[in-house]
Order: structure tokens, then C-alpha cells, then sequence
DNA sequence: CGCCAACTTGATGGCTGTCAAGTCAGGTGG
DNA sequence: CCACCTGACTTGACAGCCATCAAGTTGGCG
């Protein structure tokens, strides 16, 4: 677990993470509070349910799951998450984190200790409320996500998981057609409530029908707008 | 719509609402802040998609649901809120609500300017705390429906549903094994992913197996933790 | 009293889960 | 460098849960 001084004013992705908005001298206070960067080789977790909450997490590089596990071994996994994305919101009510989260490849991430930070967004207008709009949409997304899981059928969601990627990758200045998927056909299924067959013959008809080209983990969206057609109604 | 002045600190939900934890000095100055109160009636709706959001609200009594409609016209219901609950969290992050809150019995509710919110919370460290600890919480819950969502069957759904409406109604006072459900069998199933002749068939068969009592919108819960092992194992 | 929305119950079908076999890709060790 | 091994993935056959369609019942309200 290498520890290295970090720098949220030298940092490439402060327009998309948690000093969006703010000004040099602002961010400079920022940069005392961000105290260290750490390292997560792949398959290992950042944090686990039960452990005791300190610090929120804004992701360096790499990518991450998040997951719920249930008594009888039942996986949910809640989320994905990517470079700019911030991560431990979860255990601010209990002072105890509710989910685990786990690196899908090498990563680097920002801790960020939350008493500091609820400190410092007293003194920082901006970042209070940019903090609590980054909530805030934590709050939307997991609303898409019921969304998905409770009206839509297997193919309507994994267009939807792809269109979602795609655009945050476009976001970070990727491909927004083209890119590799870190998670198991397991772990989409597990996230868009499917078994991992389901996933895998949605993937297949998707290339049969010319919308995607897919080889195990690499992805190449051919037809956006077919897809998106297939999000919303039902064809 | 009525408007009546209204005082967190005379209010008897301050220990379940925003107030929870603040000294009487500071309660006051809270009162300040929630300038409104507001009487909605069955049906009608606190606010509905693309509003601009200016203003969170704390339920002081009644039920409501949220929810978000599809293009092609399906629903998705989000969540239930009853009395010291908030809702429009959801605004927060784009200044626009981004679902519909509509009331499912006459109702009052309190409204709190939002940016007075963030100002207030920059002074009082609890406060502040406080409605982090609130926002994170709705993050939770949320994890808990993608959870039942994604992995449950219908049975286990509603196994769920029951006994996370008993321990809120029993938060607040009332009985925990005997409520009037205020909302639909549509409206239900729509929340838990199921149609509503599926949540309809579910409630028999608890009724068979004598774990409640359901006649139409009264419920009574007879054997809870049969209710509970039906939600964690699957028997 | 009658209407209508909400609900219940039955019959049928289809989507997705389950079980199983086989393929593919990447990593390891000889 | 190649053979082998393992985990990830694909594909097929079948089954079951829940959706769909349909008919009938109940209860509240004008």
C-alpha cells in the first residue's frame, strides 16, 4: 500500500472530481486536505462492510465495483466506478461502511478525510454545494438504476450499461465506442439483475444484429441510435 | 395551498427529522429557516420532473411516493416517504427534480429553502453532519432496493416491502404489526419490479400460510419472523 | 343504488434461470 | 516455445417464475 503526496491543483481530473468549480486559492486548501494517495492492485478491496467510515475516496485511475452481499452468499453489485468518481458515500450515515468496494484493475485513489472535508466545505461555499450535488446524483443514479432493474428486460439493460459506459468514457476524454470492459460477464449480471448467460446471449444477439462488435471483454459500439431505440421502446 | 407558519422546535418529529441532534439555541434558528408549511391533498403532487428545485421538504404528516416515468410511458415508483422524511434531495444536483413527488393521503409538509439550508449548515457543524448523514442514508436505502431488485423473488420482495414499512411505523409510534397501506397494488408492484396481479397473488398466499391478515389495504403482520426467513433464505 | 377503481383469481405463454457441455484466452511450468 | 490448466465465456436444452390476458369480486363514493 504505497502512500504518495498528491495534488488535487496538478491533478487532470479536477474539472470531473471533487474541485470542480473551485478557485486556485481554494484548491490550493483542497490539496492540504487530500492527504495521501494509495494504490489498489486489482482484486483487492478499499474497503469492506463493517469497517469503520473515515475518509471518502476520489478516484485516481483504475476501476471499481461496489457490492451488497446478502446472508444466503446473493451478490449485488450497486455500482461501477471510474477515474474522477468518488467513493465511500455510503458509510457517512453509520459511520460504517455498507458495501464493499473492489478494484477491477490496478488503481490509484485520493482519501479524503471526511471530518476535514465537512470542515472545509463551512468555509468553501463552492465546495459544499458541489459536494452535496455529487450526492445528490449518487441519489439519481441509483434511481436509474431501479429504473432499469424493475421495468426492464435483459436487453434493454445491457444497451443501457453500455450506453451508460460509453458516455462516461466519452466524459474522460476516451472512446465513447470502443473500450474494454473490466468487469466479468458475472459482474454486469450481477449489476443488472441477470444470471451471466442472459448477459452473454444479450452480447451475442447485439452482434448479430450489427449493433455491437464484442470479443470477451473488448467492445466496439456499431449503432448507438439502435441501441438507444432499444432502451426506450421495445423493439 | 395552505401556508401556516410552523416551529421545528414545537415540532413532535424532531427527533426523527432534520432537527435530530441540535441544542435548543440552534433549533431555533432553524425555525427561521423552514419558512412554510404547505397542506397537499391526496393525489396531488409536491413537485414533478423538471421543476427547478429550490427548496427540500420534510414531511410533517402523510405519505407520499416518488417516482419516474419512461418515454414509453412505464413507471418506476422509487421509494415511500412518511412523516420526517425528506424529499427533493433528488434536486440538489442539476437545481431541477428529477422525479415526481406525489401525495397518496392529504398531507403537510415543511419547506426548507435550500440555499438557507446550505448557509445554516456552514454555522451549525451539526446540522451540517446531520443532513449528510441524511443524504448518505438515502444513498443506503437505495442499495437495499437495487439489492431486491436484482436478486429477489416476488415472495421475498414483498416479505421485505411489509417488514421495512412495520419498523418505520414503528419508529414513529404507531403499530408495527398492523397498518393501512396507503398506496396501490400497482403502485407496490411497480416499487418492487412485479405486476400488480404478482403482488396481489403474493399477499394471498402470505394470507394461506397465515404469515398476515390483508383485507384489501389493511395489513396485519401475525408472523414476522416467518416473514424474515422468507426474505433471507428462500423457503 | 349503481358505478368504477381496485383487487382477486384462473389459464396460458414467454422471458430468463438453471443445468450442462464445450470453446476460448491467458498464464504457468517444463 | 509449447503444452497444459484454469477461469471466463458461449451456446443449447429445458424448466419455472412471473407477465399477460381475461373474468369476476369487492368496496368506496357520488
Amino acid at each position: 500500500m504505497a502512500v504518495i503526496k498528491t495534488a488535487c491543483s496538478s491533478c487532470n481530473l479536477r474539472e470531473l472530481c471533487l474541485p470542480y468549480g473551485l478557485s486556485l486559492e481554494e484548491l490550493e486548501r483542497l490539496d492540504d486536505l487530500v492527504s495521501t494517495r494509495r494504490r489498489i492492485k486489482r482484486g483487492d478491496s478499499l474497503y469492506r462492510v463493517g469497517e469503520t467510515f473515515s475518509a471518502i475516496f476520489a478516484i485516481r485511475s483504475g476501476f471499481f465495483k461496489t457490492d451488497v452481499l446478502l446472508e444466503d452468499g446473493r451478490e449485488q453489485v450497486t455500482g461501477f466506478q471510474m477515474a474522477g468518481e468518488l467513493l465511500g458515500l455510503d458509510g457517512i450515515c453509520t459511520e460504517h461502511h455498507t458495501c464493499n468496494a473492489i478494484s477491477l484493475e490496478d488503481s490509484e485513489i485520493c482519501a479524503i478525510p471526511f471530518s476535514r472535508l465537512e470542515s472545509l466545505s463551512r468555509e468553501i461555499h463552492t465546495l459544499q454545494n458541489h459536494f452535496h450535488k455529487v450526492m445528490s446524483r449518487e441519489i439519481v443514479r441509483d434511481h436509474g438504476v431501479m429504473m432499469l432493474l424493475g421495468t426492464m428486460r435483459a436487453e434493454e439493460r445491457l444497451a443501457a450499461f453500455l450506453l451508460n459506459l460509453s458516455q462516461r468514457f466519452k466524459a474522460r476524454g476516451f472512446s465513447h465506442t470502443e473500450f474494454y470492459l473490466r468487469m466479468t460477464r458475472e459482474e454486469i449480471g450481477s449489476y443488472l439483475g441477470l444470471k451471466l448467460e442472459t448477459v452473454s446471449r444479450a452480447f451475442s444477439r447485439f452482434q448479430e444484429e450489427g449493433y455491437v462488435a464484442v470479443q470477451q471483454k473488448h467492445v466496439r459500439l456499431l449503432d448507438i441510435d439502435q441501441l438507444k431505440a432499444l432502451m426506450n421502446h421495445r423493439l
